[in-house]
RNA sequence: GCCGGUGUAGCUCAGCUGGUUAGAGCACGCGGCUCAUACCCGCGAUGUCAUUGGUUCGAGUCCAAUCACCGGUACCA
């Protein structure tokens, strides 16, 4: 339900394609907003965290047919179980989980039809084709002439896949007058530099407009599994019409009750829509240009994140992962390796912030033995070890003010949140663990030059030592809130050790990363290590 | 073909508007320590900054060309 009195954070995934299985590119865009949703949620915002499947279309009705379900429906029925239990097993804490095939979907479409119609950017065309007759597929212009270029056959119109020649088809459909958005689209762009992010993609999606625009064909006659087109039986509701939307479904679009406007007006436009650099044209022209169509707000921002790849261990070159290399990294492979928590921790800090990135096997036992194991979890281990080894299984008494003295920890601790949260605010996650990383290696260091080993020996220093401890256990605590959004169940476990369980799921960061919150004289408790060490095959 | 981007240590990348001996993390080698998950801390080596030419007192940083790689060139999400 809406609340007012914090600010909306609205952050999607893509809605996923029924017919392919959950795998590594779709975990890796999920989690991203997770993180980020996390994040906001710690802030102080009232965050709603969306993701989903798209189950509409073709492609669908053929697929359901092929493995032998009665209805799409029952196909896609079959397979949301797979999206849902993936994102349960990692740590996903989407708010909700939209379905296009759901009635909500379906009153909003073709709530938008009406809407559509309205504007005057609708009108009845027809969609020029080639069909192969006996492979049944249409292709495109454009993937004709590609493909008879590529063939050397130009102008001959054979089919991509059999290579038989083709027909040519026209089709009735209505079509959406983008090609009236070129100059809005372009000034969009110029008020809002930070629309598309990275920044690099920007220039992409700015040439492409500049490049001109064509009207969008929105609707098929040829198959019907889609929504219907209200006002034409004929017409099933293509791609952008249905997929598009389901942003704004979500929230309450289309709904005439007091609390779905409600909801609707408190969390539209959302904040971020985070997508992979495939779809990048869809959500940045098309999609406020529909949005424009009608009068409704735009989105603030989209990113786009890179592809995966994986690195080939013997030729060190990155390859796209496809099941007929057999190079393919399953998101259970990963867990089976890293657990959840190191698989979030290396996916979300070790691909540079919206580039494609090659990973491997070796890269990821690295990063986990680095940062987790060796860096992290051992601090960890030897601070809490410690307090509980010198102040009998508890931290120690503190005095008043003792947050107040000065330290190497306490130096770097103060306005960590702050610039940690320059990077996480635009998804610059690998920006923010390094900001994490150097004061949990500023305490390791700490602790070396500190050598509390010796100072608990010699009672005459025995304020010296709670000093010690008290730092290290402040930073640790400090720490462990900055990783939640990463790492939420290693985080709460640490904070349950030093007896901190009240400040798990914290929704003001910024206080919780004061210096001065550890609680004195409670029981602290080493435990096992949070992220044993991988053996790494070394000759 | 056209448009855009990238090319800096073994790997992943920083290097803003040109200015002393080019940086970080990981990996690697040596030394120290022992609270800790054989960990941590210290020290160290390595780069003709893709190539060539140019502008400049001075260029990784600007310009041109060349080579290599990548992305886009729209209705598959």
């Amino acid at each position: 339900m809406a609340n007012d009195q914090k600010p909306s954070f609205y952050i999607t995934t893509p809605i996923y394609y029924v017919n392919a299985a959950p795998h590594l590119g779709t975990a890796y865009c999920t989690m991203l907003c997770d993180v980020q949703a996390r994040y906001r949620r710690a802030a102080g915002y009232d965050v709603k965290f969306l993701t989903g499947m798209d189950e509409h279309g073709e492609k669908v009705a053929e697929a359901a047919a092929n493995h032998g379900f009665d209805t799409p429906q029952a196909w896609c029925d079959s397979q949301a179980p797979l999206f849902k239990n993936l994102w349960h097993e990692l740590e996903i804490s989407n708010d909700d989980f939209i379905r296009t095939t759901e009635p909500r979907q379906h009153h909003a479409v073709q709530y938008l039809w009406e809407r559509m119609k309205e504007s005057g950017y609708l009108y009845k065309g027809s969609y020029d084709g080639w069909y192969c007759v006996p492979e049944e597929t249409y292709f495109t212009e454009n993937q004709v002439k590609k493909s008879d270029e590529e063939r050397e056959t130009p102008g001959q119109h054979l089919c991509p896949d059999c290579g038989r020649p083709l027909e040519r088809v026209q089709e009735e459909s209505y079509f959406f007058k983008l090609s009236a958005f070129q100059d809005k689209l372009l000034a969009l762009y110029d008020e809002h530099p930070d629309f598309v992010q990275p920044s690099f993609r920007m220039n992409e999606v700015r040439s492409f407009v500049e490049g001109g625009l064509n009207d969008l064909s929105v609707s098929r006659t040829s198959f019907d599994w889609g929504i219907p087109v209200p006002f034409d039986d004929e017409h099933v509701t293509y791609v952008w019409f249905d997929a598009l939307l389901n942003y704004m479904t979500a929230v309450g679009y289309s709904l005439d009750d007091d609390a779905s406007k409600a909801e609707y007006a408190h969390r539209w436009p959302a904040q971020y829509h985070v997508v992979g650099k495939d779809i990048i044209r869809f959500h940045c022209v098309i999609w406020p240009a529909m949005l424009m169509a009608i009068g409704e707000p735009l989105p603030e921002h989209v990113f786009a994140h890179g592809f995966l790849t994986v690195r080939n261990a013997e030729t060190g070159k990155a390859e796209k992962m496809s099941k007929s290399r057999g190079n393919a990294i399953a998101p259970q492979d990963v867990v089976d390796l890293l657990g959840v928590e190191g698989y979030r921790y290396y996916f979300m800090t070790d691909v540079a912030h919206g580039e494609d990135s090659a990973i491997s096997f070796e890269r990821m036992e690295q990063v986990y033995n680095a940062d987790l194991a060796n860096s992290w979890g051992n601090l960890v281990s030897r601070s809490l070890n410690m307090s509980a080894k010198y102040f009998d299984g508890k931290t120690p008494e503190l005095e008043a003010g003792w947050a107040q003295k000065d330290n190497p920890l306490r130096a770097i601790a103060t306005g960590i949140e702050k610039r940690y949260a320059e990077h996480m605010d635009v998804m610059d996650y690998v920006g923010a663990k390094d900001v994490v990383m150097e004061l949990v290696h500023a305490a390791n260091h700490y602790i070396e030059d500190s050598t509390p080993w010796a100072v608990a020996k010699d009672e005459a220093r025995a304020g010296e030592l709670v000093d010690i401890i008290a730092n290290l256990l402040e930073s640790i605590r400090i720490c462990a809130h900055l990783l939640s959004p990463f790492m939420p169940e290693t985080s709460a476990e640490v904070l349950r050790r030093m007896s901190l369980e009240a400040e798990v799921d914290t929704c003001d960061l910024a206080a919780a990363c004061e210096w001065g919150g550890i609680a004195g004289g409670v029981e602290v408790t080493k435990g096992d290590a949070l992220f044993p060490r991988l053996a790494t095959d070394k000759k």
